[in-house]
DNA sequence: TTATAGATTAGAATGATTATAATATGTTAA
DNA sequence: TTAACATATTATAATCATTCTAATCTATAA
């Protein structure tokens, strides 16, 4: 449970001026005891949560947008009609439940090792995401 | 280079009525020499080459839905504004170049086997996608 | 041949995301 | 402290992939 001073700080440092917007959707991210996977109308509901203040849906996009090329969120990679991103930012994977629409965090140790052992001359591995699609055990 | 008589076989056993748009479709999408990723906006290109016949957009959206569910082409677990399809649908991975928009096939061998060791109760894991984002080498 | 379930179509609707351009705000230097 | 300005926010419009609709057509089974 940061302060507002630490988000200003955090802000300042990663040369994003600290607006009450950016302020705000900081405390909304990373004050929760547990990182979390967000869309942007799930994140838009949480910002109206307890609050009179509205954030422009424009400011939420950008804002998200400038916190993921910082590294202080992560977009995941699945198809799906909104994109999703995760707090926890941390070298982990997902499931993907298609049915309820929900992933699911997948530690890095849940995950024996591996190595990609192609490569592509001049290009250099950026990430490595590993999506697990699930689906109900019994099938009626 | 199968023949349209072979797609009229291969449609009516997945319960697909033959039509000349399906025919056509699956002489694109199957009759390449190596297999390959598109869009729906590659694929409506490719269609219209060579021939006057037009398929409309929401058949090609239809068709190319009914060839997943049936297992005939695989979707790629990507955030991109378009959807990504892939006519290889054997048991494989992908590079994606994102300044280049561009897929590139990882073969299941290039990769050290490895397992889930987590799982979900009442949950089966229904595809494993490995997604390794790459970039150019050199910064400047 | 005919009935009909399923397929195709053009065009409209949807909905997430991005662009626009006017207004407001944080920051820097005087 | 203030002025100047670069940057951010906002409401709204635009974009664009995808899905829906409802009219028309077609493959096929009887």
């Amino acid at each position: 449970m940061a302060s507002s001073i630490e988000y200003i700080e955090k802000l300042r440092k990663s040369g994003l001026r600290p607006t009450k917007q950016r302020i705000r959707i900081c405390e909304v991210l990373f004050n929760a005891n547990e990182t979390f996977h967000f869309t942007i109308n799930d994140l838009i509901k949480m910002i109206e949560t307890n609050t009179n203040q509205k954030i422009s849906l424009a400011t939420v996009y950008n804002t998200v947008h400038a916190f993921e090329k910082k590294g202080y969120v992560k977009e995941i990679a699945i198809n799906s009609n909104q994109t999703y991103f995760d707090t926890n930012t941390s070298d982990h994977h997902h499931f993907f439940d298609e049915k309820e629409k929900k992933l699911i965090d997948l530690a890095n140790e849940d995950v024996e090792k591996f190595k990609i052992k192609k490569n592509i001359s001049g290009k250099k591995i950026k990430s490595i995401e590993i999506l697990v699609k699930v689906d109900s055990d019994n099938q009626f």
